[in-house]
DNA sequence: CCAGTTGCCTAGGAAGTATAGGCAACATAG
DNA sequence: CTATGTTGCCTATACTTCCTAGGCAACTGG
């Protein structure tokens, strides 16, 4: 039986190619197999089980995303940054449902902590959010608000949730502009 | 055989808790059917399939959810409103995990514009906004966005997303103002 | 070349989804 | 009450997915 020449990150890479055309949940070991023309069984050898494979999934996904945000806002600050920042966010889930949803799963929290990759996305937002002058502990309020609204934006887009004839193209980009106005005053503690 | 007295709307009341109890992954018609001591082939009796299963789910959580929401708000406008509201649907997200997962399921568009749920849940959020002197269109884009604030804070949260040792509830008490004050100033079409 | 490693396979089992047909509990009409 | 039609349960079965164990030969390195 001569090798097919697997590796782990062959078959993690073909997963989120599957991931983006078929939808996470379509993503199996057993479609793998078959895209690869071997049983199901032999991919045992590459990935731990399927727990593993998804786990390879969420870093490469997350990676990507990462590498993509990053390459946006370089070079640029304050609203500019902020809307480079979004709409290579949001166009990574649009062209890569799949890979989106993958680098959103829950993981390990002990595994993330030690994902070079997750502590160089939370940089990179806090950066942008220092040109802000947003400082500790409003700098991480507005991380998580930043970060809330981005995913909540793209999984409601993508689950069909904006039904309404408004283009959400339209309505996103003022979602951006609210907000850039929120970011440049953020609420301080005794606003109410 | 005596029935064991199962109805379509039992079955899916108990994959709502068995949703809050052990994720809504493990909702299945195994699991239900042991629960209820028959056979997994019963339940077919009952539902049509589990897509079947899952879009009654989907519709009783996000009923409840409406419920609760629409509860909140009654009688309150402009912040009080939406701090309500914010905190109805958190609320109902942090005690009913399982649900709230399910209420946000991809559904059939269909069964969706004819489900009066949704369109109540519609109504109540754009009567709140309404009070913020928001109209269309920008009543739309506000909603969308804080929609996508809401749901994805909640499902971050949920994640495990939010590491850092700054406490969530204080992140988003902190959220709600920046949404109170994009919601009093919502950007218009030329502030860039 | 030889020995050790390992990537493939088969075999098999567990769990979940689903269909078909049978039987008796159930409901309803006379 | 009885007869009849309905239907909720069961068993049997098939398929899919996930996974483990052991065997064999391709592969690697000395």
């Amino acid at each position: 039986m001569p090798r097919a020449g697997l590796t782990a990150e062959r078959v993690v890479l073909a997963a989120a190619e599957l991931a983006d055309r078929v939808g996470l949940d379509g993503v199996t070991l057993s479609a793998l197999a078959r895209g690869f023309g071997v049983r199901d069984a032999s991919l045992y050898s590459h990935v731990r089980n399927v727990r593993d494979l998804r786990t390879r999934l969420t870093l490469l996904a997350g990676g990507e995303l990462t590498d993509r945000i990053a390459l946006a806002v370089a070079g640029r600050s304050g609203k500019e940054a902020l809307a480079a920042f979004a709409q290579a966010y949001r166009e990574y889930a649009l062209a890569h449902p799949g890979r989106y949803a993958a680098s959103q799963l829950p993981m390990d929290q002990a595994l993330l902590a030690a994902s070079p990759t997750a502590q160089r996305s939370i940089e990179i937002t806090y950066a942008m959010l220092r040109a802000y002058d947003l400082a500790d502990p409003e700098l991480i309020d507005a991380g998580r608000m930043l970060r809330a609204t981005l995913h909540g934006y793209v999984t409601l887009e993508a689950a069909g949730g904006f039904g309404h004839a408004r283009p959400v193209q339209t309505s996103w980009e003022r979602a951006i502009d609210a907000l850039d106005l929120v970011l440049r005053r953020w609420p301080a503690a005794n606003s109410r």
